[in-house]
Parts: C-alpha cells; structure tokens; sequence
RNA sequence: GGGCUGUUAGCUCAGUUGGUAGAGCGCUACCCUUACAAGGUAGAUGUCACAAGUUCGAGUCUUGUACAGCCCACCA
C-alpha cells in the first residue's frame, strides 16, 4: 500500500472552490444525446424569474431536485437536466424601468445609437424617458443577460449539476418560436379565438390578466343607499359600493321571488342625476338579504354584472378608460339617452377625466345635494355610508382593483376541456399525493378561459396581422397568421405574406397585432422549448414527455395547470410522469421568506461563504417534499459539522488502509461478528435508501444514513480500532480493515447526492485515476454485499455499544479520561446475550483499555430495559 | 362558506403494515482519547392539541372539536 498525503484541515472554501471548477472543466453533467430513452431521466426545470437575486427559497428547492437527480445519475441514468431563465414580461419590464429611469413608448422611434445609463436611485413614472420599444426590448434583454450570468455562478458554487449546455431564456429566439409554434397549432386545432369582450384589466399596467393572475384582497368599502326613482312617481333605495358607475347603469334589478319588488318589475327606473330610464327586471344573482334587495346593474361594476350583461339585450355603457379615469361622455347620444339631458351632462362634467376614487368621492358629494333626486324631494344619498368588509379582485401584482373593460383579446379554450384536463392531472404522479387536490380544485373552479394576450412589450408578440378596411379598421374576424417557416415572427417590424411594408396601417393594407403573450403562454411549453418539439423530432421523442417537473405548490394554478392544459391539446399527453412540489422556507414565526418583505435573513452567496455549500445542501435535502422549512443556521451549522466528521474519519480510516505495513484485504475476510453485525445495518440501510429515493424521499435517506453514519464514527470505529491499528495482520485485522473500506465507499455513496463536494473530495482520495467522480459511480446497491454471509449476525452491534457506552460513562461519572484503565466489569444478564455479547469482547477490551480477563459474567434474568447490569470497577492509577 | 395540510421534549423535526415514545439543537457535568476541541463522553427533559369510538393494545385507524398555515369562493 502507498501511504499519500490527505489535507490537514476541512476547509470548505478551497474544497468546493476546486471542485465546482473541475466539474465546470470536465463537463461531467453533460446530456448524451445518443442513449435510449428509457436510460434517460428527463427534468423539467423551472426556470426561475430573473429578478436581481435569487434567495434562499430557490436554493432551498432547487437543491432538493439536484438531490433527486444525482440520484438518478448514479443509478446509471443519462441526465437531461436544464437551466432555463424566465426573463420575459412584466417583472423584467418594471426593473427596467426602475434600474434605467426609461418607460415604453410605441410612438418614440429606434435610436440605435442610444445607450442610457443605470440610475442611482429608482425614477418615478413620471420622470421616465420615453424610448422607442426596441430600445426599450433591447435593455431588457442587457439587464437580464447580466443576472442569468449571476444567477448560473451561485448556482455552479451551490454544486446544482445542470447541464449548462442546455440553457434557454422564455425570451430569446427559439423560445419565441416555440411559443408562436405552440400559439399555431392551437389556431389549427380550433383551440384559441380572439374576442372583444369585457375583461379583467389592470388599470395601472393598462393590460388583460388571466384568473390564475388575480388574488383576493379585503378591503373595507362602503355602502350608499341612493334613491331611484319609478316612472308611476314612487321610489326605492338601491344600496351600492360603486356610485361611480351610476352613469353606467343599464338596469335594475331584484330576486324574481322578492315580494317587496314585485309591483315595480316591468317598470322603469329613473336614475338620479342622470335621468336615465333604466328597466326593472328580476334576476336570480340579487340576494334579497344584501343590502336593500334590489340592485343596479352597471357596464361594469363586477362578474355578475358582466354575466347578466351577456346574457340580456342592452346596450354597453362605458364610462371607464383603459387608464382608470371616467372617459368622456354625451347624454343625449347614442347610447346615453336621458330624460334630461342637460342636467345629465352638467353632472358627469365634474367626474369626466377622474381617477375612480375621486370620481367615487365627488358623485357622492352631487348625490348628497339637495335636489340630486330626479323625484325633486332633497337629496338622493339617504342616510351616512355603512362601512363593509368586501374582497375586491387584484392583479397579483398590482395595488389598484381591477376592472372589467371591453376589449380585444386571444383565448385559449380551457373552459370545454376541464373534465379531459382532470383526467390528465390524475396521471401524473404527484409527490407529496395531497397536492393533486389543488390541481383538481382550480381546475374545478375556473370559469373563464385562459387570457393569453398582454398590452406590453418585453414579450413573445403573436404571430399576426389583421387586413384593414377602407375605413382603417382593422379586420379582426379573419386574422392573417404567420407561417410556421417564418417563425419567429414580430408582427410590428415584418410584413405579411401580399402586403408591402408601406401599406402598414393604411386602408386596404394590413396591421400588426401589437399585444404579446402572456408569460406563462411561454412556459406553459418549457418541456417543448428543451426538447426541441416541432424541430428535431429524434431529440423530441428522447425528452418528452420529462420524467419530473420540479414546482412550488402556489404555481399549480398556473405553471402546472397550463404546461398539462397544453400537452394535453398539443399532443394528448402529459408533460411529465411525475410532479415533485415543493415547500417554502418560512421564518420562524411561519411567514413566508422573501425578500420583499423584508424578512430574507443572509443571502446565499454570503452564506455559501459562511457554512459552506453543502452546509446549504444538508439543510434543504433534510425537509420532504411539500413540506415547509424554518429558515434555520443552526441546521446550517449541523451540516458542516457533519462535513468535518465525514472528512476527519474518513482521514482516520483512509491512514489505516493505506499503510505501509498494511496488508492485501478482501471481502472474504470478513469474519468477525461485530464487523458483519455493521455490514448487515449498512446493507439494510441502503435497500431501504434505493426504496426511499425511488419515492423521492430523499429526506429519509439522509436521516437514516446521518443516524448509523453517526453511530459508525462513535462506536463501531472506536471498537475495531485495536484491530485495524495495532493488529493489522491478523485475521480480525483484515476482516476490520475490510470492513471500514467498505462502509467508508458506502457512506460515500450515500451521501453524495447530498454533500456533494465534500464526498467528491474523499472520493478522490480513493481513486487513483484522476478523472473518475463520485457522481457517476454507483449508488450503493444491496446485491454488493451478496458475498458477505451475514446470516449468523444477532445484534452485536447494540449489546457492544451498550457495554461501551456503559464503561465510558463509569469513566464519565468519575471524572475521568475515557482511556483511564478498567480493572474488572461484572457483567449480568441472560445467558443468550451473554452469548453474543464474548462474540465482541476482544474489542470491548481493547476500546474500553479493560485490563486482560478483566470480565467477568453471571448468567441471569435481569429487570428494565437493558440487556445487562454493568459492575465496573476502574483502576487506581492509570500507569 | 368549501378544500388541503399540520398540532409529538424549551426549539427544529423523525416515527414505515397499530405492539413499552426517537434524533439533532439547546441545557448540565466531565474529558486533549492513535482522525476530529470546528471534537468527544455521559445526563435530564413528553397526559404525542382535546374528546369519543374500534381494538387485548392507538402517536399511528374512525368520527367530532379547538388552534395554526395554505389554496379557492364570497365583490351589488
């Protein structure tokens, strides 16, 4: 054997340094596009939103799925494992904005000179230089490049064993074809429709969003309980939360079966103020318990509105632009007739051109004036406003309420399809079980179809042009799409198939669609962007569909629902065999970790640098899948403990095999009790490991082997150490020495898809070709052990560790060194474990320095839970 | 209001098909022992949220309750 130099000290900054940059120049995690399919483990990867920085909730999942994969990899499997970066849409589009000090706009033309410089500090809206919107796509796409390169570097010294030549951003050209492809063939399969309807609008960003984009928020609103008139001269009071849209009023309405409003249906209403005849009518969505009982129906106030809107034959009052403010209106015109048409416009006068809130405020003030009521009898406010809990819908990332405004926009159908997408959710293989619920219950919930159209920029446009008509409008019923060769296209800068560039926006000419897709209308296809569908058919059918899509659970709504929704259309298939969600990293008062809270503690490079990678590994891999974790270093320093052991011993062992006096060992030697008591655990370990990782619990392997790791250091080292050291040659010195070769490349194994420097660097230690790596040897399999007749083994191991742990702590009690000298230990219990318990005395002996026939035993029937009664007499002196 | 998950030691969490409650952290005392003081040894700590049921036996199965977290719905 040769003896070789082992680094003094664990220190993880130059040993994971080394080691992320080997794998870097090696390209180990490379994909082989040449093995089969069914020897291919294909991960769908979620390409996180390039926002700045990532934190610790990315390190914390992301980890989890290299664990899984690493997994794979030792298995044997070739690895598809790809990085992409989701750096289209709105996110990018308001860092741009903040970072640069610039704002979009259409009608500013390019600059190609232009350059713009980083501000200091965030540019208010209105302080914003306008750019043309290629400039403005243009530094998007400079600002995301340079955190994709940050990002990759963390994720590189996090030891995440992607593939780096398997990289996309949902931006860049061949993700845009993709997702146009994608947009295609849904066109052919009759699956999308373009409509002007009335849909949920953010006011702020003035775009569509989908119903997977809108939360809930409580607000505390008011009721106003407004006097209407009836055209027989009497009155009732509507309470509503909205007088604002009292110009938009269409309707009157009241439950069919509401005894109170019987006598006025058929009748008409007078509006106040506007002196508008609006007619009164039963519907079944007024509840007679909410406020008076009867309510108006405005263009539009909320759902309901929208809904029974649909469905009656009046006319679209609206009042509401695009950017929030009351638009300009005429009574006396076309829609807007009114009995008194003068006093009508005096009023809307004062609310013309203002934000809702204010136009709220000031139709309050004219309705609490006298003679506000068409009847002429005071006012028609009635009484003070009473305040109420209400849940008003948001964009999820807007802080205005949105509102339904008609206009043009793409939908994919999803509303036909729900039983057919239920159907496809209950195929894949959700980990943990539990989360398919929430895939189910959204899909169960949704009542419209999926908006993919967005009024902004920094996105994938849609590949169309419509023709315009002598009058200039466009012809939106017979859109001219692209064709799947040109892809991809950018209906704003190229020209359709007949036109000239010059009849863009002319009568008899054409225009572009001039809205972008959605984000997650991209990666709702990531599975196809890696796998090159539509392209390359051979790489296609070696990647799809993905083996796991990796996922929080608060994207099921969206990311996992859409990406099935478009296989599903697309295909007839799932995306992926298997979802693994996982859980969040909370704080320890169980808020959830962000960093716009505020709460974020280190960020991960700083930690990195402080516990170590695998420090960061050790305590993402130790939660399940599914299940939140507390934000906690002393997990963080547990792990790096854990490190140092495993170097140290695995040091400590490493001197003893490869000694110069040691000699040639092999399996066959394994002979002694105790050393086949410790196999035996090992192999149990590791059949129960393969078990638990099959079911994504690595979690559980880590638990299970950090315990009888722990318990190999503490006890069974301790214990065979005279053998390995001192007695070498002997055969209870071979029969150790294989032992600990074999439990060191065990626990190696084992733990690599974990600690993944660490056991790279011991494993180095081991081999001696350079290039061979710890992530491409195999994980440990029971049929290694196959040779090893662990039949006679009892439980050596436990009654050794008891009698050990008994001895230490005489010494222990006494204040002294563990190494202080035993002159005699009387040991009682029954006459079988006494048994087994000389099986192991040689090295009890010896471990505990018993001086020679220093045991004695009485074979006899003891209380309590313990195998024996120790009587330990220690010695005088320690000379 | 509907759905899902959780409640086990001071803290963070394991607990496989029901069979005498487990680990780490923290705490206390001690120890330089052939790798490891960034270490080791030993020790104390629980009405398994509550109630009822099934069972010879329940942390584990059933039902109900309370509390917590998340998702969805409620928008006049």
């Amino acid at each position: 054997m040769t003896k070789r130099e082992l680094p003094k000290k664990y220190n993880h900054l130059e040993l994971e340094k080394k080691w992320a940059q080997n794998w870097k120049e090696t390209d180990v995690y490379a994909y082989n596009p040449d093995v089969a399919r069914e020897n291919t483990f294909v991960v769908d990867t979620p390409p996180p939103t390039v926002s700045g920085s990532l934190h610790m909730g990315h390190v914390f999942s992301y980890t989890q799925t290299d664990c899984i994969v690493r997994y794979q990899r030792m298995k044997g499997k070739n690895i598809f494992y790809p990085m992409g970066w989701d750096d289209n849409g709105l996110p990018t589009e308001r860092r741009v904005q903040n970072l640069w000090g610039v704002k979009c706009d259409p009608t500013v033309a390019y600059d190609s000179s232009w350059t713009g410089e980083r501000k200091e500090k965030v540019v208010k809206p209105r302080d914003q230089q306008p750019i043309g919107r290629k400039n403005f796509i243009e530094l998007c796409q400079k600002q995301t490049k340079e955190d994709e390169i940050k990002y990759e570097n963390l994720w590189r010294n996090l030891g995440l064993s992607i593939d780096w030549n398997q990289q996309y951003e949902t931006i860049n050209s061949h993700s845009q074809k993709m997702s146009q492809f994608s947009f295609l063939d849904l066109v052919s399969k009759n699956k999308v429709y373009s409509t002007e309807a009335p849909t949920m609008w953010d006011v702020t960003y003035q775009t569509a969003v989908a119903q997977a984009e809108v939360e809930d928020r409580a607000r505390t609103g008011h009721f106003y309980d407004i006097r209407f008139g009836v055209e027989d001269g009497s009155e009732f009071l509507i309470s509503t939360t909205r007088p604002e849209l009292l110009a938009a009023c269409i309707a009157v309405v009241a439950h069919p079966d509401d005894e109170r409003y019987q006598k006025f249906f058929g009748k008409k209403a007078i509006t106040p103020l506007f002196n508008v005849e609006v007619p009164i009518l039963a519907a079944e969505h007024a509840d007679p318990e909410k406020g008076t009982g009867i309510l108006m129906v405005c263009t539009f106030g909320d759902v309901h509105d929208v809904e029974w809107w649909k469905q009656s034959d009046l006319p679209l009052k609206q009042v509401l632009g695009l950017d929030g403010k009351m638009l300009p209106v005429t009574f006396g015109e076309g829609v807007f007739e009114s009995k008194n048409s003068s006093a009508a416009n005096a009023a809307y006068s004062k609310i013309d051109g203002l934000f809702i809130n204010k136009a709220k405020s000031t139709m309050v003030e004219m309705l609490s004036e006298d003679g506000s009521c068409v009847l002429g009898k005071g006012a028609a406010l009635v009484g003070e406003p009473r305040p109420t809990q209400q849940a008003v819908k948001y964009y999820e990332k807007g802080d205005r309420p949105l509102e339904f405004v008609p206009t043009r926009q793409w939908f994919i159908k999803i509303l036909d399809h729900r039983e057919e997408l239920l159907a496809q959710g209950a195929k894949v293989n959700w980990t943990p079980a539990h989360m398919k619920s929430k895939f189910d219950q959204w899909v169960k919930g949704i009542n419209q179809d999926w908006c993919i159209s967005r009024q902004r920029y920094f996105g994938v446009p849609f590949p169309v042009w419509y023709g315009v008509d002598e009058n200039g409008m466009p012809i939106y019923d017979k859109p001219l799409f692209a064709d799947i060769s040109d892809l991809p296209v950018d209906p704003m800068q190229e020209t359709p198939k007949g036109f000239e560039e010059a009849s863009r926006n002319q009568p008899g000419g054409f225009t572009g669609d001039p809205n972008v897709m959605d984000t997650w209308a991209t990666s709702s296809v990531t599975p196809q962007i890696s796998s090159h569908w539509g392209i390359d058919e051979a790489r296609h059918k070696k990647l799809f569909p993905a083996d796991l899509r990796p996922q929080a659970h608060e994207i099921i709504r969206t990311w996992a629902f859409y990406t099935i929704a478009k296989s599903y259309f697309h295909e007839g298939s799932v995306p992926w065999y298997n979802a693994g969600i996982s859980g969040w990293v909370v704080t320890p008062d169980r808020s959830k970790l962000s960093k716009s809270k505020g709460n974020s503690k280190g960020s991960p490079e700083d930690l990195l640098v402080d516990f170590s990678a695998d420090a960061l590994r050790y305590w993402a891999t130790k939660a399940k899948l599914g299940v939140d974790t507390i934000y906690d270093e002393g997990v963080f320093k547990v792990g790096k403990r854990l490190c140092t052991k495993l170097f140290n011993v695995s040091k400590f062992v490493m001197m003893q095999l490869e000694d110069e006096d040691t000699p040639e060992y092999s399996h066959s030697d394994i002979s002694n009790m105790l050393d086949l008591a410790m196999i035996k655990e090992l192999k149990e370990l590791v059949d129960r490991s393969n078990k638990n990782f099959e079911q994504f619990d690595f979690a559980a392997v880590l638990l299970e082997t950090e315990s009888l790791f722990w318990n190999f250091c503490d006890h069974y080292v301790e214990l065979v150490k005279n053998r390995s050291y001192k007695q070498k040659n002997t055969q209870g010195g071979k029969s150790a020495l294989a032992t600990l070769d074999i439990c060191l490349g065990t626990f190696l194994r084992l733990f690599a898809p974990f600690i993944s420097f660490v056991t790279e660097e011991v494993w180095s230690w081991r081999q001696d070709e350079k290039d061979s790596t710890i992530h491409k040897a195999s994980f440990p399999n029971a049929s290694e052990f196959k040779e090893i007749d662990l039949g006679p083994v009892s439980d050596e191991l436990v009654i050794a560790k008891e009698v050990l742990g008994g001895i230490r702590g005489e010494k222990t009690k006494a204040q002294k060194s563990l190494k202080w000298p035993v002159k005699a230990v009387k040991v009682k219990g029954e006459a079988q474990k006494i048994e087994v318990l000389k099986k192991v005395l040689e090295d009890l002996t010896a471990a505990g320095n018993v001086s020679e026939n220093g045991f004695s035993f009485v074979s006899e029937k003891i209380e309590g839970e313990s195998n024996f009664e120790l009587d330990i007499t220690l010695s005088e002196s320690d000379s």
